[in-house]
DNA sequence: ATACCGGTATATCTAACTGATATATCTTCT
DNA sequence: AGAAGATATATCAGTTAGATATACCGGTAT
């Protein structure tokens, strides 16, 4: 994030809360230690020039050797941690528990991956309104990309599964 | 995983791994512990049954209280933990490092999500073939569309990705 | 004037969790 | 008999999430 510009730790999460929300998050327990530790290793340093005495405030940059090091990570291979689906694995379970529950899940989730893609497409569209066409801006719109797929296909498959409840309780027909 | 039938702790992986890779997995230093103390809360318990003396072996089975507060379980709302795509977060970043590297993420990336679906359609098919007309395998079998649309969705993301990609590097056409 | 609230800012702790490592036994193949 | 691989349990170090605590600042309601 340091890249963009100079912060404190507070404005990184909220930095990062409002342009990689999509699919990234750090808490402040991860930030705040970090900072030191990458102070310590000089990838990044305070910027002590407007500090007003006794105010509490700590804003880093980063430096050459941080971007040096940046580029390496970006270089070394990703790694994707081990998958954990809570609505899944309710799903999975569903006969070992209440299926109109299972059901509410299902529906709950559907309810927040709209929600979602209309914030995304929102963003989208404020995007090409812009016309970046800094190379930048061409990868942002990527992982904006994957948000807005990832949504849409989450939210067929809610609708096929919630098919799958209505036929397994055909009490629902009735309150209709 | 005991609902199904009794295990020891090293059978529990294997059937995770097996049934559920697709969206969980448990490491043997969450299983071991967890075993032990669901043990003491009384919802599962040992069966010493078939334990040759000095064998180290504890299978365990589900009791009546554990299935009521896995009922329980079912029911509470999921609980989504926060996002953490390190792909993403590179072709993010991407322009601050080298795009040669981030282009190869990808690819491998496709190439790991073209594995998965073959893996996940060949199980559907064999779920199929056997017509199981059980409640349980309906629900089994929408988990595994989940992942079969999200790997194919992916799929699908990495092709525009690198369709990005070539454009900013045209060094590619000329190789070809 | 002041009390309150929400935003800014840093710090820390507990509990959960992963990945690795260690150890031992049992089974299968050569 | 020996090697390799599968079965089985245990534990540790390092990472992380979520919660909590503290304090300051600016605006606003009373």
């Amino acid at each position: 994030m340091l890249t963009w510009r100079p912060m404190t730790g507070y404005e990184i999460k909220r930095e990062i809360q409002a342009s990689l929300g999509n699919f990234w998050s750090e808490s402040f327990g991860q930030i705040y230690p970090q900072l030191r530790s990458l102070s310590e290793a000089g990838l990044i340093k305070i910027m002590s020039d407007e500090q007003p005495a006794g105010k509490v405030k700590n804003t880093y940059a980063i430096t050459d050797s941080g971007r040096a090091a940046l580029r390496g990570w970006i270089s070394n291979a990703p790694s994707n941690r081990p998958p954990r689906d809570e609505l899944l694995l309710k799903v999975f379970f569903a006969s070992e528990g209440e299926l109109q529950a299972v059901r509410d899940h299902c529906r709950k989730a559907r309810e927040d991956a709209v929600a979602r893609l209309h914030k995304y497409l929102a963003i989208e569209k404020r995007i090409d309104s812009v016309k970046n066409h800094q190379d930048k801006a061409k990868y942002w719109r990527m992982t904006l990309k994957m948000g807005i797929a990832e949504a849409r296909t989450f939210i067929a498959w809610c609708d096929e599964t919630l098919r799958e409840f209505a036929e397994a309780e055909p009490k629902e027909e009735i309150e209709k």
